[in-house]
DNA sequence: TATATAATTAGTTATTTAGCTAATTATATA
DNA sequence: TATATAATTAGCTAAATAACTAATTATATA
């Protein structure tokens, strides 16, 4: 029971269902692109996704200094949610919103984006 | 998404599961049963069925003093949800723990059961 | 090899959630 | 019609969760 209840609180807040739903949508996403989509700190979003990970309800690749995220499609055990999360999605303004700011930012390569959002961050030494 | 979430989080806790996973075992259930399964508070299990039957998970109907819940198998958006819960709590030793004492609760007349709760609970009076 | 930097982890605070007891509501029955 | 009682709601406390900034880790490149 504490596996599936895993599986479930993994997807069971905001945040996390937005990165589930563009990931639906996008393959691959990397963590600097997830946490342009959400607009939370970069230490937010990671928490989210490594939680989502632990659980094993994503999977996660390094590539340089790039970490890649992608729904855990291999585990036949989840997959099914993922099917149904997507379907029972439809049509919300949420995640049109995300979709639609995700394909603005899917245009942006991971150097840039990461600059910008270094450069927006609160600046503490200012 | 809202409504997407409600219905995961309906979900996303142990006992709220535990009271799911009871009605995949037997249709019809009432708060008094479900209490007694749980071990917990009748106001506690009466939150966590409220909040179910909020987000559509459960039904209920009152026959005199006693409310009945089940599944809410009619709204076919949430329906493929316990086909998924059932296949992945399938060999659960919390599941299993639970049916077998659901089994004996079933024997006991909501009345007696109700009266056995009165009397074991922190008596406020003595 | 030193520096820059993407991501994570640590540490803190604020919010949410789950549990309890007590009070209330609604229904059956003496 | 008054009393008993199953369930809910209110009010509170403790625990869990999510957010932030700051510090650390790991990788690329000057």
């Amino acid at each position: 029971m504490d596996k599936t209840l895993s599986i479930i609180k993994a997807i069971s807040d905001k945040n996390r269902l937005r990165i589930l739903s563009a990931l639906l949508f996008h393959d691959e996403l990397c963590a600097c692109q997830i946490t342009e989509i959400l607009k939370v700190a970069g230490a937010t979003a990671s928490r989210h996704l490594s939680q989502m990970v632990s659980a094993g309800v994503l999977k996660n690749r390094k590539q340089g200094r790039w970490i890649y995220f992608r729904l855990n499609k291999e585990n036949i055990l989840i997959e099914p949610l993922f099917v149904w999360v997507e379907h029972h999605l439809e049509g919300s303004t949420r995640v049109e919103k995300d979709l639609k700011a995700l394909k603005k930012i899917l245009l942006i390569p991971c150097e840039e984006l990461s600059q910008m959002q270094r450069e927006s961050g609160t600046c503490s030494t200012s």
